[in-house]
DNA sequence: AAGTGGTCTAGACCACGCG
DNA sequence: GCGTGGTCTAGACCACTTG
């Protein structure tokens, strides 16, 4: 046997899709809350097993809702953390802001690891942006409440930073920008150039990402005041766990 | 029968869509080819229909490839426009600065349609903002080369645009934001909140959408030189059609 | 007309989790 | 141990695109 011979508009799996985003974007179910599973489906609309799966993937690759193995299917949550771009512009200076989505304050504890410095020769959309392929590179990854929430990879100019504590494991108070400042090279312009797309296979390991999240990718470009360029970084962001924030001046 | 006694480390479908990823980011296979379809992976692989039809969502999925119904299953592009966040501090300030990514120069030409102009009642963050829920909305759709890339919605404070030119259909010369200065409100300072996520089914249409694609969400409020909040921007973008660009300094 | 992707059925074995 | 989601098979009918 065959579904109803007139595909009643829109197919069966969607219209549960359909039926479970509602829940979820209204309110009726909640963060954490346990979606009707395989079975429940199965039954509740007379379906067959993969077309049930197929409902609940739709909700899965939307990052509305989560598999857990063995459990179930769960409302997945957004709880961001609010980064601040031009932070100076930002603060209290114009009386009345206020954020439009919420988010956690900043200040909570950071955690980084897998920090790795190595010379590299750098790709070439890099070497063009630091005018020259010789370069230093510092990844590392940050997590928050122990969960990863980015990965950085900071590009400097060999000849710049070459023997100084900018290529150290440890760059000590105030960080790289600071070393940088004593190099007399500190930066003081920035370009943030922001995507967003679908996340590659190691980023997916590496911010244990499930389905259906996106990631913001950032490239900042760090100038000094006489405009040379000495820092490139690359952040890759859990869209799910971000929200930016830039204020500017007409 | 089923499958060899011990899974191969991953399942089948996603080395398959391992291998296809690994094709499309090496550049292999190219803007707009063709991917093999269900029947080739069936045939290649000695694998069932749902198995093939598997890796290939994977793909899909990730935004990486396109379905065409009755042609094939082909590889997706990124053409992006540049948006430039504060521009003022972008323009030839910083002689070396150059982008990263490749963006199609601006200017090009924005076709404007679904203008709707209502007074209605905004939702609670809306209002928190603007100091009140009674409220002016402008909403439209901008597309790019015959194909939409954003959906726009601005909310005004009713008691001060009532009967102004911001609430006719057609702005006039300048648009809205001159319309606004000539009551003394011009905007003069801008917070932008930027977030990335899966589209709404909504989207999905209006921005006629491929699976696999997150839409930028952009929440910008404009304030006046006194701090006053004169407008709040709810804006949607087909991520795969922008990069945005913030420059500011330290 | 042939080939393609879209939807759906009815089974199967598996690893995992939770009580 | 039982229910959960994860993977896979072997079929079917359909709408659509293309040569």
């Amino acid at each position: 046997m065959q579904q109803s011979p007139v595909p009643p508009e829109t197919p069966i799996y969607r219209r549960i899709a359909d039926g479970l985003r509602e829940a979820i974007l209204s309110g009726e179910l909640r963060d954490g809350d346990r979606l009707p599973g395989e079975n429940a489906l199965m039954a509740q609309y007379g379906i067959a097993r993969a077309t049930a799966r197929q409902a609940l993937s739709v909700l899965i690759n939307e990052g509305l809702a989560v598999p857990r193995r063995g459990s179930g299917v769960y409302v997945r949550q957004f709880r961001p953390i609010r980064r601040h771009g031009s932070r100076r512009l930002s603060h209290g200076r114009w009386g009345r802001g206020q954020a439009i989505w919420d988010a956690d304050t900043e200040g909570r504890p950071y955690t980084v690891d897998e920090v790795h410095v190595d010379r590299e020769t750098a790709e070439e959309d890099v070497a063009r942006v630091l005018g020259g392929s010789d370069v230093w590179v510092r990844r590392r990854r940050y997590s928050v409440d122990g969960r990863p929430v980015q990965l950085s990879v900071s590009y400097f100019p060999a000849a710049l930073v070459e023997g100084t504590p900018v290529v150290a494991e440890d760059t000590g108070p105030g960080g790289v920008y600071a070393r940088l400042g004593e190099l007399g090279s500190a930066p003081a312009h920035f370009t943030e150039e922001v995507r967003a797309r679908m996340p590659h296979p190691h980023e997916t390991v590496q911010l244990d990402l499930p389905a259906g999240t996106p990631v913001i990718a950032i490239m900042r470009t760090a100038f000094t005041e006489e405009g040379v360029p000495v820092e490139v970084n690359e952040m890759v962001l859990d869209a799910a766990s971000y929200v930016l924030q830039y204020d500017f001046d007409a």
